[in-house]
DNA sequence: CTCTCGAATACAAACGTTTGCATTCAATGT
DNA sequence: ACATTGAATGCAAACGTTTGTATTCGAGAG
């Protein structure tokens, strides 16, 4: 004698397109156009149908519109974060926090995808374009010829990248001007006399590290400094592998006391290795940064840097991958930001 | 003379349960039942279609399930995190790695949902479990009555947190000891002479910071130090906020020497205030905090603490969750993990 | 040989939406 | 007055899955 739920239950549940025609004893059809703003439905209708929507509280239903359409409302951030063995990386919460801002007020969500090396990256691309879960893709750290770019442009993907690509097609991004952030970093210790100045960056596979590499370069040719080869110190992602690496060049023979990093992560390693120094020798140490979060606000020694707010890049480019999804042409998508500089 | 596609666009399209049926000549409902061990369907059946299913590289569509079903394989976690005009919270950072690679593998993705204040906190809550896009809630910093919590187990959604309550309802929850912490951390100061020592923390309507405070009294007893209340800072989340008030503290008259911190982003605020005294002031002052990322590592002045890695406790937030919401029963899923200290 | 019964499988509806096409209807042109 | 047009709306299929119920089939009982 199982009796089916039938009116209560209905009653109970939220508005649909079917709820809202039968109350006005339109068709779905009609009802759905009116919602879209089609043309081809009276504005009269549009206003009525407008009217009881909102009175039943009708909310589209994404699990139909996914269905029906593909579209999932969900979008997927590839970030590349320092091992976690580590501490969790300052700015990259920054950058989150930004993209979560982005999607704010509009249907969107965003899932982020922490990842560690190059070949994680790439599959971890391969892997969300593969399963339709996603309508676009954040990357960050894009290379000169960028695979996964490549990839996301053959397959249709929509997706912004953080940091621009040397290759032909053009894309959505977002990017510092990195080689003017390296410039004044490196010009700041040029001017406080420092001779022997490091420059402590990722490996020069990143396209940001060329671009610094070209600033630091361009203000030592301007304080007529030599470029040293020893000076430069290509090191992964970590603070740990920075201080290591640091630790090595701050031999008595030649030591550098200028130090050009390129986040905060980074910069706290080099400066944990310099501690080893005996107190004395470190006060001789300057340490400028790139920088996206206050983090040096805190710091000792006072670290000056390069500023540009990681919570707002984060935020414009979900805004960015949301337009792009929607439709919104490329060349409307591409903007370079200059870093201001913050001594301390 | 628009001609649909047909076969061929089919052809290149994912394969569907119809897909594998008609490969089969069963039923697309058998084909569903076989895949899901439906007793029903015999084992021979069964081996059959996981034979072709797996040849046409077929995939559970998640679309079709979700609208079917209601399940969205999405998880949320509301997370309470520093103003964010401050630096990105490193603690926070591993946490939200932690949650992620605990889905990883499964069919769940998590949607990070970051707020500052207790109401944002509700709001969120009742806003997530309004639309129906989720079919689970991860929450940290607890209440011992959690309105919130109160809300989830009133709708019947699940969730897990990260930290207990005091409510009579049972609910999956994975918390630290966070009574033994700051035992343990007081009695490290009590040990090395320090006669006042602060605690500073968020204020008392989180119960882990009552947990801590039971701790730290009983320390300060079996010491032999009297509990004197303007030892104790109740200040919101956040180095700024921590900063400004330990420096009111620092006052010369009774100043305290010792400094119980909650996390990382406090203990550098505290620092950063400590900094202000002259130096031999400063180098008086002790820290020791609570501690989920290896961030002290990179500390100047050492900073012991009790840590316990946010990275495993992500890990097994969302791990339970994933079983929560597949059935799990709660009392399974109720863990309390004590910290390990590290000296430094 | 028929009937019953249980096991295995198939049918069909439902979830909520979008959209190509069909239908209706009134207005316009001849 | 009738064919033609265009605007407004409705119909129905489709997206991929799950699941209650119906159907088929073969075996065993009578």
């Amino acid at each position: 004698m199982a009796h089916k739920p039938r009116e209560p239950a209905r009653a109970s549940r939220p508005a649909t397109l079917k709820t809202v025609a039968e109350a006005l004893g339109l068709s779905i059809s009609t009802v759905s156009r009116a919602l879209q703003d089609d043309a081809s439905v009276t504005a009269r209708t549009r206003a009525k149908v407008m009217e009881v929507a909102e009175k039943l509280g009708y909310r589209r239903d994404l699990r139909g519109v996914n269905l029906r359409t593909g579209k999932t409302f969900t979008l997927c951030a590839v970030l590349v974060a320092p091992p976690s063995q580590e501490f969790g990386d300052p700015a990259a919460m920054h950058l989150i926090q930004g993209l979560i801002t982005g999607v704010e007020g509009t249907d969107f969500k965003i899932v982020i995808r922490p990842i560690e090396t190059a070949e994680q990256r790439f599959e971890a691309v391969k892997e969300v374009a593969a399963n339709n879960r996603f309508d676009g893709l954040v990357l960050d750290h894009t290379e000169p010829q960028d695979a996964a770019v490549l990839y996301l442009l053959e397959k249709n993907i929509k997706f912004v990248t953080f940091g621009r690509t040397e290759l032909f097609s053009e894309h959505p991004y977002l990017d510092i001007d990195n080689e003017d952030a390296a410039f004044v970093a490196t010009k700041h210790l040029v001017d406080h006399g420092h001779e022997r100045i490091a420059m402590i960056d990722p490996p020069a596979n990143y396209l940001f590290c060329r671009q610094r590499m070209r600033g630091y370069r361009r203000a030592l040719e301007e304080g007529g400094l030599p470029f040293d080869k020893s000076l430069i110190a290509e090191i992964g992602i970590g603070a740990r592998r920075v201080r290591e690496r640091v630790a090595q060049m701050l031999q008595p023979k030649a030591r550098p006391t200028g130090f050009v990093t390129s986040n905060e992560v980074a910069t706290l390693g080099a400066i944990s290795a310099g501690r080893m120094l005996p107190p004395e020798e470190f006060s001789k140490l300057q340490f400028v940064s790139r920088d996206g979060t206050n983090l040096f606000d805190y710091f000792e020694p006072p670290v000056s840097s390069c500023y540009y707010s990681l919570l707002d890049a984060g935020e414009f480019l979900a805004g960015s991958l949301v337009k792009a999804v929607e439709g919104t042409p490329i060349s409307a998508l591409q903007t370079i930001e200059r870093v201001t500089f913050i001594e301390r």
